[in-house]
DNA sequence: GACATTACTTACATTTTTGTATGTATCCTA
DNA sequence: TAGGATACATACAAAAATGTAAGTAATGTC
């Protein structure tokens, strides 16, 4: 992955905010700039790699394959690899990824709104 | 501010996701470090500017600063200035940042339940 | 045997975010 | 007259996130 320096003070800030502020968890789970896209598409059913890449047409292979793993890693999503040749793979949320729908929802509403204000 | 590159691929990247998916609209607003947690202190009230510095004490005054433009840039808060020597400045959410409560209220749910199921 | 397909990996470069350290203005107080 | 208080600003440095370009492995098809 990218290498996070463990002894930065950005990483020691992260760590105390996350224990204490409950947001704060949970966005640095799904913050980034791909990671909400990514669950978005995958709120439908699951999806290939390169079904996602179409669904998100200027995300580069990388981004795609690190924020795939980070998901990956904190349970949202689950790779499921087919032994074919050329390779598949399938990706789908997991219950609790499932859930992140309430946010992403509110998230919207207030897009929403924000916009009206303008 | 933090002199964004409006040639970069990146601001491009942004831009687009931002149009098509209200939920990145959003979190390009309220996304980074210290910014809900920021409004999450303003929920409860207006606060001078050393208050909030009280409140996250990791922070750097240069955050605060920079977050707090930020946020008043996209009217999610209002600044405040007293007259006064030495200077008081009172920060209080608009009316768009009080319904931030809802994203926050649902990201701590979510949270809870990421933690309970590990 | 060259080529296409798919889901990656790797090395490197750029951009963005965050942190460090120091300075500033004004007035009051000791 | 030397500090103290407050809310910044500024120059610089480090770290993190994102982007670019190229390569890989296995197999089927032409």
């Amino acid at each position: 992955m990218s290498k996070i320096k463990e002894t930065s003070t950005n990483f020691a800030n992260k760590q105390a905010l996350s224990n204490k502020c409950l947001e704060v968890y949970s966005t640095n789970i799904i913050g980034g700039q791909w990671s909400l896209p990514i669950c978005y598409a995958l709120l439908s059913g699951k999806l290939r790699f390169g079904e996602i890449k179409k669904v998100l047409p200027n995300i580069t292979e990388r981004m795609l394959t690190l924020q795939l793993k980070k998901l990956e890693k904190n349970k949202v999503l689950t790779r499921k690899i087919y032994a074919e040749v050329p390779p598949r793979v399938e990706y789908e949320l997991t219950s609790i990824g499932y859930e992140l729908k309430p946010i992403i929802k509110e998230l919207e509403n207030w897009a929403k709104k924000h916009k009206k204000m303008l």
